[in-house]
DNA sequence: AACAACCATATAGTATGGTTCATACTTTAC
DNA sequence: GTAAAGTATGAACCATACTATATGGTTGTT
């Protein structure tokens, strides 16, 4: 698919596509056979690159951190077992989140009761 | 406690606390019988704002979101219900998060399923 | 062929969340 | 009383993550 379909695909607009394009956190394919234009094509694999971004971005992690995590999921140069250490060490950011997130809900539940209580 | 004592007891450094109170995020009190200077005093209601800050910036949420959160939490306009409405609709919010994280959790479980199966 | 709709690249501008710097006054320790 | 450390204010600066704008080529429709 071309750019402006993976948009309407991803709900993520073309300038930010290319912007992360740009930065390197996915990219197209221009079709050998046809030289006339240097159209980019993106394949299934990039929408789900980019719904991880999404997801990802949502809760806090930066570009930076998801574009490691996206090139070594890919890579050839890394053996199976590095890959895996790598995506299971952002699952434990992950979980750790998850924690921090309860930690503040722990906090918001305190301040109700702090409400209820007159307290302020 | 001054502005040197918050950093160290928050781990916050001393120009972030600046920056965070001129934006609003809340308020130290100069001294009224003090009047040779305008040293301002931080107490312990500060601190916990700024876990408050801490950990809800940690997954996402942007420093606007937090300040109104804050903001009415200790609002003497607001009733009790519509401070308590605040806070849950933040709580809402965090599960939200919890929930994307969990979703971004189940991406990188399949990352790890592909990587196993040699599928990239 | 002409016109809209689409694609690519480059550059500049914007918003957020800070950090650094310059200046100046105050307190504390010696 | 003087040097060192702490505090306040304002402005400049910086990185991240976009967003907009300008320019020019391509495709598709009529």
């Amino acid at each position: 698919m071309l750019i402006n379909e993976l948009s309407k695909r991803t709900g993520v607009s073309i300038a930010t596509l290319r912007y992360y394009e740009n930065y390197g956190m996915f990219k197209g394919v221009s079709d050998e056979k046809v030289r006339t234009n240097n159209y980019k094509h993106y394949d299934e694999l990039v929408v789900e690159k980019i719904e991880i971004i999404k997801g990802a971005k949502e809760v806090g992690f930066t570009l930076a951190e998801i574009k490691d995590l996206l090139e070594n999921w890919h890579s050839e140069q890394l053996s199976m077992e590095k890959k895996i250490a790598v995506v299971n060490s952002k699952i434990n950011e992950v979980d750790a989140k998850i924690h921090q997130l309860t930690e503040v809900k722990k906090l918001l539940a305190r301040c109700i009761e702090d409400i209820e209580n007159g307290m302020c």
